[in-house]
DNA sequence: CATTAAAACTAACAAGTGTTAGTTTGGAGT
DNA sequence: ACTCCAAACTAACACTTGTTAGTTTTAATG
């Protein structure tokens, strides 16, 4: 007979659910079917009856949180806001999608090269998020709003910070997402701003 | 015929930096035996008149090096010198090591979970290096040097970028490790001071 | 109760995995 | 020229991998 066509999307979406936690705690290459299969107590052969192949499953997780970054970053770079209230937004953002997505985003940081036909396309994505940043930090150091650091290491020590929040949230759970910003901002952001 | 024992350590040290090079780029799981081989245009097979296992490959590129910051934060500690002076050793120290071991620290970062027998090990230096950065931090709280942040996400945030230096360093060529301290310092620790 | 289809199952596959055993090679020291 | 042995090789192993084909179960609907 044909191959049954799925139509429960919960089901599916409990699958993507259960391998990007899997995926967060060993990696997307040391986790097999099998694995994900016994987290959800059936076989194998049983989730193809859901997703095409496991290589759909990392794409499923990484680009549509990719996504979500990207195009946000594009709202929030084409306000009128200052470059300092651009960057509280993006802290914001970062803390939303942590809190939102807490396992998609170990895949996210470390088997995107594991990526296949979309490999190319997510590096497209993050390059745009990354330039936009660089940007924001640009201008604030030409309005004098940020003080006169060296723009790249400023993104890349922001940047390295925010990508690790998936890793460190879990680890707090008293702590709110509001919070969390809030101490954010004043660690990340206050520090390097001119006043 | 009993099995060849190994004398030449350069070649054994020649495939620990192949390893990590390739454990780096794709991640420990992914990387087969036959991939390393053929990055020293070698068979697969021959890698074991040298090394003991890929298992044993992992551990003497992780360990070494998580030995060599918990040495060094250990030395810092125990010094007597004030907790910016402190913190400013341990950003020459990760700068330090990510340029000396361009390759390893990716294993460091990514791989440890699939350690083994050292896994505990591992987790003990890991452990003991996190306790004194968070003690130099609280301690520089509580003189007056530091200003009075959330000393947990000054920890965190400090520590996600000095990890991910890794990743970085070789993106930019010119800079020097000198250059890149001082800046590093700029953008961290001149942020948190109380001035 | 009968029908239907989603979603589970069993069985099997071809390819790839880490590793071992035994053999050959090539170059340095006598 | 001969010996020696580190370091390469070939061949094979037992097991795991992602995936497919075909079948049965389950549960809702008429």
């Amino acid at each position: 007979m044909k191959k049954a066509i799925p139509k429960n999307e919960k089901r599916k979406d409990e699958i993507v659910r259960v391998a990007a936690k899997l995926f967060k705690e060993k990696g997307y290459s040391a986790i097999t079917m099998r694995d994900i299969a016994k987290a959800l107590d059936i076989k194998a052969a049983s989730l193809y009856n859901h997703i095409k192949s496991k290589q759909d499953l990392l794409k499923i997780i990484i680009i549509s949180i990719a996504e979500e970054f990207t195009d946000k970053m594009q709202i929030v770079c084409s306000s009128k806001e200052t470059s300092i209230e651009k960057l509280q937004k993006i802290v914001a953002l970062h803390v939303d999608i942590a809190y939102k997505n807490p396992y998609s985003m170990g895949a996210l940081n470390n088997d995107w090269m594991h990526l296949e036909e979309e490999l190319e396309y997510y590096l497209k994505l993050r390059n745009s998020y990354e330039n936009n940043f660089r940007n924001i930090i640009k201008e604030g150091i030409k309005t004098g709003e940020i003080i006169n650091t060296n723009a790249e290491i400023t993104v890349f020590s922001i940047l390295s910070t925010l990508r690790s929040l998936y890793l460190w949230i879990p680890k707090k759970e008293g702590l709110t997402a509001e919070e969390l910003t809030k101490n954010l901002n004043q660690v990340l952001i206050s520090g390097i701003q001119n006043h």
